[in-house]
RNA sequence: CUGGAUGUGGCGCAGUUGGUAGCGCACCUGGUUAGGGACCAGGAGGUCGAAGGUUCAAGUCCUUUCAUCCAGACCA
């Protein structure tokens, strides 16, 4: 482990994937384009997916399980949605090997074809669509409010850890509605459930807002998004939430009677996040040491070091520790020592920092006499030597005083990285060292297209909460009439 | 698909005008160590991405092919 991370500014991308896969939370798979991600990357995966399963469940969702595959005649009936997800389709022709009949290995029993072609799921609009038609008759049976935790694919031609892996977890929900008003409001509700998700347990500030046309989801009529910024001043886009309107409903003939009993078309939305969150908390919190884990995701909150000699130190050290460990876990904090009778604490140390630990305790003969501990934070690398009793009644402070600092952080850097800009050179001089810029934009998605082709830039969103900006301007690009500022940025 | 690069022990790399493969880390054994990534000694591990060709002789030269990475187009 003598090799360091490699500094941020050099690569960033570099960086990145060396720090996925050094803190250990996932590697390239040798299957194309796929992940595996590792026992630690995964427990930080549960305690996000706990932690959202919680928030949805608390405004009424409830979990639920579609398959996997998806008749090509299904996929094929909402026209703007095949035409946004038919580049990147796996798809299931057959469903029998054979023998080769010349002796190498297996081949595919051609007599096995499919009479239909499967897709596999590169997320779940249509299959759920046809279901739904068989679950709703009356207005009695709205709203539907489905979430499910599953995997998709979406074969992409280039894939990075987490971002962008040709197979992915995330949630999927897909809600239906009777009206308009309660569809965009489910909208608008899971993309504030997902900015607080952000904000409360990841610690990164982000914006919310709505996408432009261009930028929209393939088949909706809005998308409301959540656009975090990393530590080179990309966006990332974190979470989105659509509203899909009648697309879905009417593609689908799903209609139900309603109060008057005249049928009509439901209302859908779609919203999810997905195992690319795993990728924003590495960029957005990870330092030259490693990662940085906010307390309320790390699957370990505080490990403890031993220090130790002979025997006898080392066993009245780990009593010790087990004793504080249970006084923290009481307090609901997860615990580990690392007891590896092994590996010297320096290389513990740098172990633990690497895979972002907020809290590391240290203990030693000297510690040990005097009634104390080494408490080190991993977010600002102080450390301090406090007496262990009565300590774990302070950690909790300690923790969230943590959480709090990494998400400051990360709100300052953002916030010193975004500007307001009102000349197109000035743009184009500045868009590619990593700033939000705020500008004026006239709506039209030709202006769009024009700033993207000419800078990578892309419209981010139309922010609703943070740095919105409504008044009379003129557009950064086509000197246009425009009503507010949009947030322009270079993504991921 | 378009550009650029790289394939040599588990990982990271070196290998000169062709001469029969080496280094660091990791690993195994023993010992000394232990408050910031330990040290010493010994040891194991590779038909050099694959196929073909030139040659007395190929990691090195030629041809073909496969794979991976980076930058684009696409995207959660």
């Amino acid at each position: 482990m003598a090799d360091q991370i490699t500094k941020r500014s050099e690569n960033y991308s570099q960086w990145y994937s060396d720090l996925v896969v050094k803190a250990d939370l996932a590697e390239q798979s040798s299957v194309r384009g796929c992940m595996v991600i590792k026992p630690y990357g995964y427990a930080i995966w549960e305690k996000m997916q706990r932690t959202l399963d919680d928030m949805f469940k608390a405004t009424g969702v409830q979990n639920a399980y579609f398959p996997l595959f998806i008749p090509k005649s299904f996929f094929s009936k909402e026209a703007e949605h095949v035409a946004g997800f038919a580049k990147e389709c796996a798809v299931v022709t057959h469903h029998r090997l054979m023998n080769d009949p010349g002796g190498k290995g297996v081949v595919v029993d051609p007599e096995a074809k499919l009479e239909e072609e499967l897709i596999v799921r590169p997320t779940s609009e249509t299959i759920i669509w046809s279901t739904y038609k068989n679950w709703i008759k009356s207005w009695r049976d709205l709203p539907i409010l489905c979430n499910q935790w599953a995997n998709v694919v979406r074969w992409e031609m280039r894939t990075r850890l987490f971002l962008r892996t040709a197979e992915f977890l995330w949630q999927e929900g897909h809600t239906a509605h009777a009206t308009a008003q309660e569809a965009m409001e489910e909208t608008e509700r899971m993309v504030n459930v997902y900015a607080d998700f952000a904000r409360n347990y990841m610690a990164i500030p982000v914006i919310v807002g709505h996408k432009s046309p261009n930028e929209r989801f393939a088949g909706a009529l809005d998308t409301m998004t959540i656009e975090a910024m990393m530590q080179d001043g990309k966006a990332l886009q974190a979470g989105t939430s659509h509203f899909l309107g009648q697309n879905f409903a009417k593609s689908f003939d799903v209609k139900f009677a309603n109060k008057e009993g005249q049928l009509e078309y439901v209302w859908a939305t779609s919203w999810g996040v997905s195992t690319r969150l795993m990728g924003a908390l590495v960029m957005a919190h990870g330092d030259d040491n490693g990662l940085v884990l906010p307390p309320a995701l790390a699957p370990i909150q505080v490990v403890m070091v031993p220090i130790y000699k002979t025997d006898e130190e080392r066993s009245a050290i780990i009593a010790k520790m087990e004793e504080f460990k249970k006084a923290l876990e009481a307090k609901g904090h997860s615990v580990k020592i690392d007891d590896r009778d092994t590996l010297r604490p320096g290389f513990k140390f740098a172990e633990w920092e690497l895979k972002g630990v907020p809290v590391r305790m240290a203990m030693g003969p000297r510690d040990l006499a005097a009634g104390t501990v080494e408490v080190a934070r991993r977010d600002n690398m102080t450390k301090t030597t406090v007496p262990l009793e009565g300590l774990e009644h302070s950690v909790e402070d300690l923790l969230a005083d943590i959480q709090k600092g990494i998400y400051e952080k990360a709100l300052a850097f953002r916030a010193s990285n975004v500007e307001k800009c009102d000349d197109w050179e000035e743009f184009k001089a500045k868009i590619g060292t990593g700033k939000f810029l705020l500008c004026h934009w006239d709506g039209t998605a030709e202006t769009e297209q024009k700033i993207k082709d000419e800078t990578k830039a892309t419209i981010r969103c139309i922010p609703v909460d943070s740095f919105v900006c409504e008044e009379e301007g003129k557009d950064i690009y086509s000197g246009k009439p425009s009503k507010q500022r949009v947030v322009f940025a270079i993504a991921y």
